[in-house]
DNA sequence: TTCACTGCAAAACGTTTGCAAACAG
DNA sequence: CTGTTTGCAAACGTTTTGCAGTGAA
């Protein structure tokens, strides 16, 4: 939204905020807490999970990141803010995000039939990614890979 | 659908895991393993906290109920086990099954997309339910216009 | 000074596991 | 007997919190 100042309450972007959000922002794949805290500590020796935590909170909060769950497993991070759908792999847990216009309208559909007044729609298709997929098709030798 | 007999090991249905499977099957709302855990107690006293664990887990293999995630929120349980999605109220966390024909549908536009082989689609609303969305729409006093 | 943020450790949560005792076949 | 399940407690992984110390206005 404004490009100038952030002063609603402090330092706003902390160097240790960057760190964070560089960190997601420089990673294809969607990083873990504990992966982002790893990293985050090659920029930044002295930075603590605690402060990962609370810069991730942050910088979901002002609309930097996106915060990606499925099912009980660790969190995981989304530079891509902009509504998108997902696809989980159930062989070797990629994620992937991908968009398609058809779920808005399917969102309409939702807020009808359950009448909720619509904010977001959350779509995760669960499946075999092209790889593992491919692995699955052609079983050779006994698993060895 | 799924054949007659469960036998694969053991006792199968233990009067613990008829417990939770009543427990759930029972109740209108989707109930957190806490929640099963205290209802269950009810019926068997001596139950533990990790028998409703195990018996969750046992009877969400055997397909005779379902887990729902969201967030980090803890795991609630579904006695509806066929195909459907969910809509959760971000006021005050409410969750509603519906089915709408469209998803699966939906779910072959996502793999096409992604190239994953489809195996399940996850679809949720967020949004408000009618009781909160209401209660929001009506500003009682201050009659900010 | 004030006030938010950091770092550390500990707590809080939901969930799983190790193990001995109980139980079914 | 063998194998499974239970109950208890302790362990686990993830996330949050309490609090003293730091640093910027």
């Amino acid at each position: 939204m404004d490009s100038g100042k952030e002063k609603q309450g402090g330092d706003a972007l902390t160097p240790q905020r960057r760190a964070v959000l560089r960190v997601v922002s420089e990673s294809e794949d969607h990083l873990t807490a504990a992966e982002i805290f790893a990293r985050a500590q090659k920029l930044l020796p002295k930075i603590s999970y605690a402060t990962v935590y609370n810069s991730l909170r942050y910088l979901k909060e002002t609309g930097l990141l996106r915060e990606i769950t499925f099912g009980n497993a660790a969190s995981r991070y989304d530079r891509e803010t902009a509504r998108h759908d997902h696809a989980i792999c159930t062989a070797c847990d990629k994620l992937l995000d991908f968009d398609l216009a058809e779920t808005v309208g399917l969102m309409r559909l939702a807020a009808r039939r359950s009448r909720f007044k619509p904010e977001s729609i959350h779509l995760t298709l669960i499946g075999l990614c092209p790889d593992c997929s491919e692995k699955q098709a052609q079983p050779r030798v006994r698993g060895k890979r």
